[in-house]
This record gives structure tokens, C-alpha cells and sequence, in this order.
RNA sequence: GGGCCCGUAGCUCAGAUGGUAGAGCGCCGGCUUUGCAAGCCGGAGGUCCCGGGUUCGAGUCCCGGCGGGUCCA
């Protein structure tokens, strides 16, 4: 059976079921009413629900009865994942239940956690986050999938099509108690993830609540191909179910009860009559206009038409309301992103949490509420924990925080770039892309924003299209260059995978080995101690000798797990013994450094909080890096008490085990903490252990006991980008090594001013003090001191040609000081002051012109430059200076040149 | 890793073209007012991030470093 087949169940059609085509729609779909022409699912058909509840049941209660009656048909219930999905590095946010089990048990590689398993998954998907609020709640960013997972392998068979549709009915019918009649079988394609099969949707009322695929293809360079697993991947939409049975009269209702009535009284919004809203949310489930994008007041209008209501009257009564649900949405979806140690940036997940903030932080904006947006946040998690999540409640102090400090980011960015538009637009009454292209990537306003600015300015700005493809061609973005597999890669399949001896022993740096092949310019050994190049540890160096030869190893790779090592000389010929000598110190260096990356991060994450994740790390000789994801910057406080643990840890000695464990088991025992340094692609994973403290999937060497790693010291913690921090660090030798220099430089100091080492920073600061207040006095004297003298000086002249001159020769004010007093005492006086001041081998000198008309700027220029100075200036002051010695003719030639105009 | 921007008084920031370092807020003192809010007058407060260079002269120009922001990988 192929993809777009008929789904032929025999449990539907001994039930009386008949395929039929849907006019409307043009899709198959199965009914027990030969009568029946659409398909019944909106917007062929409206909803038929709202108002005619089946049962006053809860969120919770929906779920519960879900889960429990699924166990009872031998499936087992498993605890929800993350809706970060750390163990995929093709997705960011768990965005359906499967997604808990891709890639590789659904590729049969590893085994499931249970079989069959039942599961309500927290779901995130962003793709519609328009619609959330007008669509009266069929879309939501944040929803619950509930389902049954089987996953059938050649080994064990579970259960496949029929089993899977009679579950669903059993479920509708007895436990949702919804007539038989009512229940429309839709016949469908599902692909996702890399996988597909046909899938039946059920229609209850005009409303979709689950979809049951069968997943049995699997893409292959474009092209879908049977796979040996076939998976049951079923989703029942817990919020729709919960819906249709109460009938509410939206969505956002059935969810979060009395919640809708705290965030409509709490953002200042009137209440809209029941019977309006349901048939406002009966109309708009038939109109596809939304779906395809179109405006929502064009939606609106039309249905005012159906409803015969004034459109302005449902603007004003609906507008405000689609925001506080949009609003009841994102904050629940914030809430549980940020339980799930989501950081806000600019990158990859932190994107999305950050877009989902801005998006509410501006409909508060829009509603004219001065609320904070961590308030209505906490609210979600106060109410959720205690709805089956109890976990979001250890997070709340978190939560409310980072909120807080993204508003803060927000309105600065907001305050920021509305100063800076409006200097330009007052400074050249409009914006060109240059302008915009300045604000985006220096100032991070977005051009949104300036368009509004600059709009409320009576500015009109275009925006092009291709703005970011201009920002990004401006960086000269270099594509990410695909992993590049050397020429030789299938060469490597006739050779034995090499022995790792680097694994069996860590401190093993000897080894004999022998030839087993040579790729391009490369050896391959049977087994090998050498390192090759991985998880941001770099390849081990040293040497391979052999009779009659030797080369040393300038590095080392691993493909298809056979490593291969490059010499700087011949290679031994095949066959040949080997002896292989690893350079010990530096390995030893790189193993410290990289337990030491384990151990700070653990010590990070007691720290600052469980939302610490490693960004990255690279590990040196001398010093390595570690990037951690947090939102705000480290404290000096927080990382001295992040190094005092890190060392503590290091001085309890404990244990590293290293050893290999099945994903699932791995997952299960130890959570997804596991993936630090990334996705690991193979079933299997290398687990360390530093035993009692921390865990992580990694394939580098360790030391075996935190002991042997030394003293750690970490050198600075900065901000690398947003919601990063770097912390550089060494380990071992180096560690001891600066710290004994820098103390060393410290009681050199310490020793320089006289005082213990404990006050040399109290010491310093005073001395500096001091300092300042005693340059504060001699100035002060100096000043005083000149200022009595230039007082005397002035009182006296000499009269040259028609102007009146005075000289003042400063000792111990500088130039500046010395004009500005002049400057002063002068007061109206009609005066050509000239001052004078030595300076090393020379003489500044300016000229103060007080009262004539003459250039000061000028004459200065002039006179300097003919005794072998320079000089310039402006109308009232010129300055500049000639050597010592000619001193005396400067003045004479000043007379010269004012005696003879 | 790379591009761009910034670093000036306790804080927020001005300081075309290189030529006597400024404003607002805050602080101190005085005046005005029944008091408050405020107003008026006066004052203290500066290693213009650090180091080098160009120049007669650098807060300003050039190079390097440190610190911060922002964007792109």
C-alpha cells in the first residue's frame, strides 16, 4: 500500500462505515451516515459544539482519563520530556510527542523507553503564533498531545492500523462518550522529522481532536522508502477534546478557566457576553480567510456581516479580548520554556523564547496596561503547577526574573531607539536604508520599530523586503561549511574500526601497534593511544618509531571510527611493528582541562541554577574556555563561589567513570542533562561520570579521579553574546603556575606600599586617594599662587604701537590653567596678554587678545613659525610653542609686529 | 571567530573643522515658602579607560590593549 491509497480499517467498515469524498474540501473521509456529503470538518462545516456540552469535565480530569484508560489496554504511562528538545539537532522545541522518540528509536536503532507507552507531551509550536486570539483558541503555541505510541520491529510486533483506530473508538465512545454517529473518519497524509505515512483524522462536531498516523516510510534523498519499524505515532489534542466536551464558548475557556477571567479583569478588558462569543467563534471556524493570512479586521468585517452586527461595535468588543487570549497563550508557553532552562538571545531556541516575550511585552503595549509581564507569567505557573506540573513552581523565582529583565532590555531598546531615530529625523527629516542599517546592527532596533517611530514623526520609511539578506550580505556571512568528508572515506570499509586504547586507559602513553593501512598520507594502526581531534578536545601529538625509522604524529583523526594519524616524515610500511609515544604533558594537560570543563559546569549549574547549559567548550594546553547559557552577567561573588566548588569537588577526589549505556537507558537514568556538548548521533553513549556530582555524554579522556586535575583557577567570566557567558579557565600545571606568578606580582605590591597582602587592594585604593586629594592641593596652591602674581602682572603694561601688552610668565600652572586665569583677572580691560610657559626644552607660549581686533590665531601662527615654533589658533587666543632659547626674540618680533601695524 | 559602535563629573549624556572640558539630574551651602512640591543664587566634584604614535598642541586623528554594547557566523 502506498502514500494516498484508501485506508481500509475493517473494525470501521464492520461497524457500518462508508469512505466517501468531501465536496467541499475534495478529501476522503469515512462515516456511518450514507447521507452525510461533507466531511464535517470546519471550515466545510462549522462547529457544532459550543453550547452543547457532553461533559463538565477539567483539563486535567480529560487527561487523567486518557492516560489511565490507555494503561488499562496494556499501554504504560511515561513521564512528558522536555519542550526544549536537547537530544535533536535538527529541531529546537518538542513540537509533538514523537518528536520524544525520533530519530532513532523510530528508526529501530534503540529500543523504546516502553512498548506500546502513553504519554501527554507539552507541545511547542510557533508557526502559528498569529493566529493564537483570533482563532478563538484552535490555535494555541502551547498545547498538550496526548497519545499512544507502538513501535513495531521485525523482533516484536505490537500493534498496527486496526488495533490502533479501535483504541481511539473505544476511547471516544466510552470514555468521552460521544455517539458513534458523530465520529468522521478523515483520511490524511502525515510527514514530519524525516518520516511519513497515511493517517486518519477524527471529526467530532467540526472539530479535529486526533490524529492517528501510521508511520511506515522513511525519506531517502528526497524520496520516501518502507521502514522495518513501523511506528504508531497517535496525537489526541488534549486542550480540542477538553473543549468539545464542554462546549465553552471558546477554546481559551476549556483551557485555563478561571484564568481568562484574572488576565481580562487584570489587563482592564470588558467583558463580552457569552452568546456573542460563541457565535463569534461558530462564524470564524468557517472562514478560511485567517488561515491563509489575510487581516483580521477583514475577517472581522465579514463576520459582522453573518452576524448582522456593526463591525466597529465587534472590533472594539473582540479586538482587546484576542489580545488577552493571545496574551493567556504566550505567557503559559513562556512559563513552561523558561521551566525548561530556556535562556533568552538572539540565537536558536533563545530566539524563540525571546520573539514569544517581545510579542506579549508589545500586545501589552497595545492594550495600554502598565502591567508587568512577569506577574501574569507567575500566575501561569502558579496555576499549572498545580494542574500536573509542579515542576514550573521550582522555577518560578527564575522565571520571574529573566521576564523582568527581558521587559527591562525591551523598554531600553524601545527608549533607545526612539532617542536616536528622532535625532536623525530632526537632524534630516528622514531615513535611508543606511540609517536603518546603522540602528538594526549597532543599536539592535529592529526597523519595525523605527518605521513606528519615525511614522509618529510624520516620516514615512521603507523597509525592503530583503532588509536582513542586506544585513547578512553587509557581514560577508560565510556559509557553515558541511562537514567535509575526506576523499578516501569509503576507502576506510575494508579496514578493521581501530582499538581504542585511549578509552581502556586514559594514562596509557605507550603502545606497540601495528600497520594496518595507509589512507592518503596517513597511518592506520590496529589499535591506537593517540587522541584524534573531538568534542573541543584537540588531537594528541608525539611520536611513532619503528626499526629503522621514525616520524612524529603532527595529528590525528577519526572517521567511521577508525583513526588515522598524519606524520611529518615516511610512513612505515605496512605490516610494520610500531612503538607509539604519546606526548604525555600535553595530554595530561588536555585531560585535566577537560574533567575540569565537567566539574565547573556542574558547579555552575549549583550556582546560578539548573538553566545552565554548556554553549561550548575548547579545551587548551595552557587554558580553555567554557561557554555557558545564562541571562544576565556573573558576579564576582558568583564566580568565586562557583571556583571554590569547582576545587572542593576536585579536592573530594572523586571517581570519573567512563563507560557505554543505550540512550533510553541513558536518558532515563540520567535525564537529558546528558547532552552538553551536543547531540551525540549514535545509538550508544559514552556516559562520564564524575560519581556523586555530575554526568555527561562525552568521547573525551578523562582523568580517573577529580583529584588528579588539580587546582583550577578560572581567569574571567565574560559575556561572549547574549545569553552566553565565557568562562577561561586552566587546570593543573598552568593553574599553579599563574597563580604563583600572579602572587608573586601581588606581594611585590603589597611589599611597594607597605601592608600585608590582605590590604594591598584597601591599601591601594587609599594611596590613590591620597594621590588625587594631594594633586587636588598643589593645583590649588599653584593656582592661588599664580593668580596674586598675574593680578600684579596686569596692573601694568606696555604700550606697543596702538595696543597695550602685558607678559605673564607661568612657573607652576600649566598653559590651560594659566589662560583661563588671565582670562579671568583681564575682565574688560583692553589687553594683548602673552603667556609664557617652559616645558622641557621649549616654551608654550599663547597669546590672549582681549578687546582689539587682531587674530590671535594668526599672529601667533606667524611669530612662532619665524623663530623655528609653531603655533595657530583662533580669533581671541592663539597658542603654540618655540624652543627655549627663543624666548626673547619671540617677544621682540611680537612687539615688532604690533608696534608696526 | 569576524564587522560596526561606545568608554568624558556619582548618574544620563553634550563636546563641526585638533586650540581655555560642558549641560541636566544628584550632592553641599544660602535665599524664597506656614509646610510640601518646587523655584532662585552659589559651590564642590575630571588620570576625558590604558599605552604608544602623528602634531607646536590630542577628549578629538592613527595604531595597540582593556572594558561594554550590537549584529553576523
Amino acid at each position: 500500500m502506498g502514500l494516498g491509497d484508501p485506508i481500509e480499517i475493517q473494525f470501521l467498515i464492520e461497524r457500518g462505515y462508508v469512505r466517501k469524498k468531501c465536496p467541499k474540501c475534495g478529501e476522503y473521509f469515512w462515516t456511518l451516515d450514507p447521507d452525510r456529503e461533507t466531511c464535517g470538518e470546519s471550515p466545510c462545516e462549522p462547529y457544532s459544539f459550543i453550547g452543547r456540552g457532553i461533559a463538565d469535565k477539567s483539563l486535567e480530569e480529560v487527561r487523567e482519563d486518557f492516560l489511565s484508560f490507555m494503561e488499562s489496554k496494556g499501554h504504560t504511562r511515561i513521564g512528558r520530556y522536555p519542550v526544549i528538545a536537547r537530544w535533536r539537532d535538527d529541531l529546537f522545541l518538542t513540537s509533538a510527542s514523537i518528536v520524544d522518540f525520533q530519530p532513532f528509536i523510530t528508526a529501530g536503532l534503540v529500543p523504546p523507553p516502553a512498548n506500546p507507552l502513553t504519554i501527554s507531551q507539552p507541545c511547542i509550536r510557533l508557526k502559528d503564533v498569529d493566529k493564537v486570539g483570533p482563532t478563538m483558541g484552535r490555535h494555541l503555541t502551547i498545547f498538550e498531545m496526548m497519545a499512544h505510541h507502538a513501535f513495531n520491529t521485525k523482533e516484536r510486533f505490537v500493534y498496527w492500523k486496526e488495533r490502533t483506530v479501535e483504541l481511539f473508538h473505544e476511547y471516544a465512545t466510552e470514555v468521552l462518550r460521544i455517539p458513534e454517529e458523530e465520529i468522521i473518519y478523515k483520511e490524511g497524509i502525515w510527514e514530519g522529522g524525516g518520516n511519513a505515512g497515511p493517517d486518519l483524522e477524527p471529526i467530532v462536531r467540526g472539530l479535529e481532536i486526533a490524529t492517528l498516523v501510521f508511520m511506515e516510510y522513511r525519506e531517502e534523498n528526497g524520496k520516501y522508502v518502507p521502514m522495518d519499524t513501523k511506528v504508531v505515532d497517535t496525537g489526541y489534542g488534549l486542550e480540542r477534546i477538553t473543549w468539545l466536551l464542554r462546549g465553552d464558548p471558546t477554546g481559551f475557556h476549556a483551557v485555563y478557566g478561571d484564568l481568562v477571567d484574572t488576565f481580562r479583569s487584570e489587563l482592564g478588558i470588558e467583558r463580552v457576553e457569552e452568546r456573542l462569543l460563541s457565535r463569534y467563534s461558530e462564524v470564524s471556524s468557517i472562514l478560511r480567510e485567517l488561515e491563509r493570512g489575510r487581516k483580521v479586521e477583514a475577517l472581522r468585517r465579514r463576520i459582522a456581516e453573518i452576524l448582522m452586527l456593526d463591525s466597529s461595535y465587534l472590533e472594539e468588543k473582540i479586538a482587546p479580548l484576542e489580545k488577552a487570549f493571545a496574551l493567556l497563550d504566550h505567557t503559559k508557553t513562556i512559563a513552561f520554556m523558561l521551566a525548561d532552562g530556556l535562556v533568552p538571545s538572539n540565537v536558536n531556541e533563545g530566539y524563540l523564547g525571546r520573539l514569544l516575550i517581545r510579542r506579549s511585552l508589545k500586545l501589552l503595549k497595545l492594550l495600554g496596561v502598565e502591567t508587568n509581564l512577569s506577574e501574569l507569567v507567575a500566575r501561569q505557573v502558579s496555576y499549572w503547577s498545580g494542574k500536573g506540573f509542579p515542576e514550573l513552581k521550582e522555577a518560578l523565582d527564575r522565571i520571574v526574573e529573566i521576564v523582568d529583565i527581558e521587559q527591562a532590555r525591551y523598554e531600553e531598546i524601545l527608549r533607545r531607539g526612539e532617542k536616536i531615530v528622532r535625532g536623525i529625523v530632526k537632524s534630516k527629516r528622514k531615513l535611508d536604508l543606511e540609517d536603518l542599517i546603522t540602528l538594526y546592527d549597532s543599536h539592535g532596533v529592529p526597523p519595525e520599530l523605527v518605521q513606528t517611530v519615525a511614522g509618529k514623526l510624520g516620516v514615512n520609511v521603507e523597509v525592503p523586503d530583503n532588509f536582513y539578506e542586506l544585513i547578512a550580505g553587509r557581514h560577508e556571512s560565510r556559509k557553515p561549511e558541511a562537514p567535509k568528508l575526506p576523499p578516501f572515506i569509503d576507502e576506510l570499509d575494508r579496514y578493521k574500526p581501530t582499538k581504542l586504547l585511549y578509552y581502556q586507559d586514559p594514562y596509557l602513553m605507550e603502545f606497540d601497534a601495528t600497520v594496518i593501512g595507509h589512507v592518503g598520507d596517513m597511518v592506520l594502526l590496529d589499535e591506537t593511544a593517540f587522541y584524534p581531534e573531538g568534542g573541543g578536545q584537540p588531537s594528541d601529538v608525539g611520536v611513532l618509531s619503528w626499526s629503522g625509522g621514525r616520524a612524529e604524529v603532527v595529528s590525528v583523526e577519526k572517521y567511521k571510527g577508525r583513526v588515522l594519524h598524519r606524520l611529518n616524515g615516511p610512513l612505515p610500511p605496512l605490516g610494520t611493528r610500531v612503538h607509539g609515544k604519546v606526548d604525555e604533558e600535553r595530554r595530561l594537560s588536555r585531560m585535566r582541562h577537560h574533567t575540569a570543563t565537567h566539574v565547573i559546569l556542574e558547579a555552575a549549574r549549583r550556582v546560578l541554577g539548573p538553566h545552565v547549559w554548556q554553549w561550548g567548550a575548547q579545551k587548551g594546553d595552557e587554558e580553555s574556555r567554557l561557554d555557558i547559557t545564562h541571562y544576565k552577567s556573573i558576579t564576582p561573588e558568583e564566580l568565586e563561589r562557583i571556583e571554590l566548588l569547582a576545587n572542593e569537588t576536585v579536592m573530594r577526589n572523586l571517581p570519573v567513570n567512563t563507560f557505554w549505556l543505550l540512550r533510553t537507558d541513558a536518558e532515563r537514568r540520567y535525564g537529558f542533562i546528558l547532552y552538553q556538548g551536543g547531540v551525540v548521533p549514535d545509538p550508544a553513549l559514552r556516559i562520564v561520570e564524575i560519581q556523586g556530582y555530575n554526568v555527561q555524554a562525552c568521547g573525551g579522556t578523562h582523568v580517573t579521579r577529580t583529584g588528579d586535575i588539580g587546582p583550577i583557577k578560572v581567569w574571567r567570566a565574560r559575556r561572549i553574546q547574549d545569553g552566553v557567558i565565557r568562562l577561561e579557565f586552566s587546570a593543573g600545571v598552568p593553574a599553579a603556575r599563574r597563580l604563583i606568578k600572579a602572587h608573586s606580582k601581588l606581594k611585590e605590591i603589597a611589599q611597594s606600599l607597605g601592608v600585608s597582602e590582605e590590604e594591598v587592594d584597601k591599601a591601594f585604593k587609599a594611596a590613590m586617594e591620597e594621590l588625587k586629594d594631594l594633586r587636588r592641593e598643589i593645583r590649588r596652591h599653584a593656582r592661588e599662587i599664580e593668580e596674586a602674581k598675574i593680578r600684579e602682572i596686569l596692573k601694568e603694561f606696555e604700550k606697543v604701537g596702538d595696543y597695550r601688552i602685558s607678559h605673564v610668565e607661568l612657573a607652576s600652572v600649566s598653559l590651560d590653567e594659566g589662560v583661563k586665569l588671565v582670562d579671568k583677572l583681564v575682565g574688560s580691560e583692553e589687553r594683548v596678554v602673552i603667556l609664557t610657559k617652559p616645558s622641557g626644552d621649549r616654551v608654550e607660549v599663547a597669546v590672549l587678545v582681549n578687546g582689539y581686533d587682531l587674530m590671535a590665531g594668526d599672529l601667533v601662527r606667524e611669530t612662532t613659525k619665524s623663530v623655528g615654533g609653531g603655533g595657530g589658533g583662533d580669533q581671541r587666543l592663539g597658542r603654540g610653542s618655540i624652543p627655549k632659547e627663543k624666548l626673547e626674540s619671540f617677544l621682540e618680533v611680537i612687539r615688532a609686529r604690533l608696534g608696526g601695524s
